[in-house]
DNA sequence: CGAGATTTTGAATTGGGTCAAGTTATGTGG
DNA sequence: CCACATAACTTGACCCAATTCAAAATCTCG
């Protein structure tokens, strides 16, 4: 498959703080929920290119995203960076930060966005004290690295209109796990950044999507999709040579 | 850079089980050391192409490996498959499973191997307890993440021989960490199984190593290798377009 | 409405893939 | 320990998918 269906995530119940939705476990007690609410007590909000934090800032919190989306980015020392991620709400971001107490990456809001910060040092904190909400923070961790891996296994071996399958199979099942449109949406970056993500260059991106829409697969209107045939658009990443 | 200098990790003194080396926090007290040595009391081995796990199989234990080496990949449902790292002594495999329970992808042994299984359970019980475990687990899951995004700038961005280079870097600084040589080693891995990681073909790897050659900055007799200019391997890397 | 950014499309180029043949290792059984 | 078979590696010639360069079309937003 590459790019794994993400793997559906409990809709939470947290009372205050909206946005630990879909990032926290559901089965807990009204008083470990209330824990869960003072951790994510900060919230702040975002506009279009505003960072979340950059490559090399010092690392305190995990952020979950409540509204809006962001995009991750590595930057390469010669110029090169590359789009390691596209993040939407629900998602949590800052991971890769834990492993050497800095930003590996930085996170730039794609749109308006409010994002809940969860001071790591709590979370470990509060982790220690509820084995559901560890078990979760690992899981969360781990379903990361099987995302890299998918996204590896798709820069690896898989052709151009394949990776854009790919990847717009993911965004609409992404979407659909929110209870949005999976085959209508409206894509929030650029040709350029999809590219980036999907290590193509912009051209071949954009030709990419006007050939699904001359087989009929898709309809594009720049920004906006439409996926006319799901099972086409499934099968094209099957097509292995 | 792309792969990424490995973090130094702490050499370690874990005192009947020298696996969990390289991979287990250093300053603990006496009695923390022991729980540890508790943990991982079970050890395996594996002969060349033996497998660890399976993709499908219950995940129960994340593996330290004590001596040898292993290669994981993730099998695609059309054949395809891709060798997703290569791991050596002191570092932890099984980290993709703990987001389903499943293992998401199969551990291969290289050469013969000693591997001490950490039990999964018993590990976030003990991290609970010390919080030095806990952070360390952490960091060792988002270490993984860190080395992941890496190989996603390496197969997004990066030409034939630049990737070859940053393996081979990658690979001497590992070694180097380990004591051992950073510019005389075996490959324990085939053409082939490179070029997957690489998302290369294998003759595209045969060609890069002979055109190094070429230019004198490596010496390559199938499967061992010198390295003659590691100045001009790195340089390689950032010979962007 | 207009200026700049983004996207589309075309034509030419090229890096890596494919196919094929030859060579060098590796391992097995006699 | 050698002979042979098989697997792994190298090299060459050709090809094609994606990149590059360029220009035109469309979109976005002040």
């Amino acid at each position: 498959m590459a790019l794994p269906a993400p793997a559906s995530q409990p809709k939470s119940i947290c009372s205050n703080c909206n946005l630990a939705e879909l990032c926290l476990p559901v089965d807990l007690t009204i008083s470990e929920l209330q824990l869960l609410d003072e951790l994510s007590a900060v919230k702040r909000s975002f506009s279009r290119g505003d960072y979340l934090y950059r490559s090399g800032d010092k690392f305190r919190s995990l952020f979950a995203i409540h509204s809006g989306s962001f995009k991750t980015q590595i930057l390469h020392e010669d110029g090169r960076e590359q789009v390691t991620g596209f993040q939407m709400a629900g998602e949590i971001i800052g991971l890769d930060a834990i492993s050497t107490d800095i930003h590996a990456c930085e996170a730039v809001a794609m749109e308006k966005s409010i994002v809940c910060e969860l001071p790591f040092n709590k979370l470990e904190e509060l982790s220690r004290v509820i084995p559901k909400l560890q078990r979760h923070l690992h899981k969360i961790m781990s379903r990361e690295i099987v995302r890299d891996q998918g996204i590896m296994l798709l820069l690896g071996s898989m052709r151009a209109e394949e990776r854009l399958a790919a990847f717009l199979l993911n965004l609409s099942q992404r979407y659909a796990m929110r209870d949005l449109s999976a085959t209508q949406f409206q894509l929030s970056m650029s040709r350029q950044e999809i590219g980036s993500y999907l290590g193509l260059k912009l051209e071949t991106v954009s030709r990419a999507f006007s050939h699904f829409q001359e087989e009929g697969i898709i309809l594009v209107k720049v920004r906006s999709v439409e996926i006319l045939n799901l099972a086409r658009l499934q099968a094209c990443i099957n097509s292995s040579r």
